[in-house]
DNA sequence: TTAAACTTTCAATAATTATTGAAAGTTTAT
DNA sequence: ATAAACTTTCAATAATTATTGAAAGTTTAA
């Protein structure tokens, strides 16, 4: 496998599991596409590496923005904007894990929250909905927790020495 | 917020989440009814509580048995077929973990692989691709590793004991 | 065996989501 | 001020994904 080919392979896989992952195909295929430039690259340039519209990398620029991927950079004798992702892993994880932490998972506890602590009427039903939504809200709390925790060190010790416990 | 409201509003937000995390809606809908259900439900009962076709609950059990997260019971006296869901929420972590990780993480862990051993050219860019398709895949790995090893501790002192250490 | 009770399949259709492209908007150089 | 260079917006359209419902398939009881 030559440079082009693993380079198409490597955007496209990123780009389907962006889908599965509810950040679209485009959004993750210009994440993938700045990960591996050496430079900035402005609109024009993923456009065409692309093959996708102005609009499109426009809008789902400013979406990658918005989630504290990507990121403007000026440069100098230029006069229209270049783009780059964070180059980091850790940092990429932190960040997408924060974001997805706050998007996602934190107004799904608020409602697992308020539908858990409805009253009690005493009839079987309802203490089952207590009980199950009660016992997701913890272990949503708990994973929520665990996984802010795990990517926000920045040392990285803790995943490291978890895993070789574990091996 | 009395129990039938809660019911829906339980069952509607799983429903979305699981749009949001590429398990599609009927589906997430159906396994949260079931989740709350003191009893197992046949099609009839679930077509008639979420408003969907028979074709549609159908297919959809049948992802969830595929799952692992769902399974049919025989209910005595009874021909026709009935439905529960894993009740034990660590279990059913556990499981659409373990399912997660075989059908999304692992393919893309494998691509990463193979597009971070392609030869290296001595160019700039390909330089670039191999390091950070390589970064990506141990990344990657070590979340999956760190993911199912903490999930299946069946008595979960593991994920207690972190969070504990960092709270 | 047969017919009623039930489940699955799948082509058609609906609903949702992504993408385009051109007009409107903004910035910068002169 | 103005025009060229560039970006954003958004209604129209395309692509994708979910859902329906009826026909085909299967199982069970008599």
């Amino acid at each position: 496998m030559k440079y082009q080919e693993a380079k198409e392979k490597f955007i496209s896989t990123w780009g389907s599991l962006g889908t599965l992952w509810g950040i679209n195909k485009a959004m993750a295929q210009i994440q993938a596409l700045l990960f591996i430039s050496t430079k900035p690259l402005s609109m024009e340039d993923i456009m065409e590496e692309l093959q996708i519209s102005r609009g499109n990398t426009s809008m789902n620029l400013r979406q990658l923005i918005d989630w504290g991927i990507v990121t403007k950079v000026l440069v100098s004798g230029e006069r229209k904007e270049f783009f780059t992702t964070e180059k980091d892993v850790q940092e990429l994880a932190r960040t997408i894990a924060k974001e997805r932490s706050r998007r996602e998972i934190k107004p799904v506890i608020k409602v697992l929250e308020e539908v858990s602590s409805i009253e009690d009427d005493g009839t079987k039903k309802t203490q089952e909905l207590i009980k199950q939504t009660k016992a997701l809200k913890e272990l949503t709390d708990d994973l929520d927790t665990l996984m802010n925790k795990l990517v926000n060190q920045k040392q990285n010790w803790l995943t490291k020495s978890v895993l070789k416990l574990m091996k």
